[in-house]
DNA sequence: TTAGTGACAGGCA
DNA sequence: CTGCCTGCCACTA
């Protein structure tokens, strides 16, 4: 497995609770601007053996990117559970997106 | 070794 | 806003 894989995964799994990031953000994080494609991947494979959350990843968009129907309702059902507003299939990334400003944001503003 | 495969991203019409 | 197109890259057969 390549370092870029090893990150990615990690990445993923530090994303809190009613939060989410994107394929693209992740790639970037992980050390390759452009292997978003990876990420993906990386999702329908190993989700289960690395407890990745994977329903908090979605596309630039703000959008639910699997393509099974039935996947995307569980995707849009488990968000909402923890909290994150899925209007459709979106998502407002301007609200719900992770990342490092993000959480120097939620410790100074005192926000779980 | 090579061609095919994505739960993508970004630019453009 | 909605497609369409191209670049991408780790992995697989």
């Amino acid at each position: 497995m390549k370092e870029f894989t090893r990150k990615a995964i990690w990445i993923m799994q530090q994303i809190p609770e009613g939060k989410v990031m994107t394929y693209g953000s992740v790639a970037r994080y992980a050390g390759s601007p452009r292997g978003a494609r990876q990420i993906s991947w990386i999702l329908s494979s190993m989700t289960e053996k690395y407890h990745i959350p994977w329903q908090r990843i979605i596309n630039s968009k703000g959008e639910i990117a699997i393509q099974d129907e039935q996947g995307k309702w569980m995707q849009k059902t488990m968000l909402e559970e923890e909290g994150v507003v899925v209007i459709g299939f979106r998502i407002d990334l301007d609200v719900f997106l992770w990342d490092t400003t993000q959480v120097a944001y939620d410790i100074n503003n005192n926000v779980q």
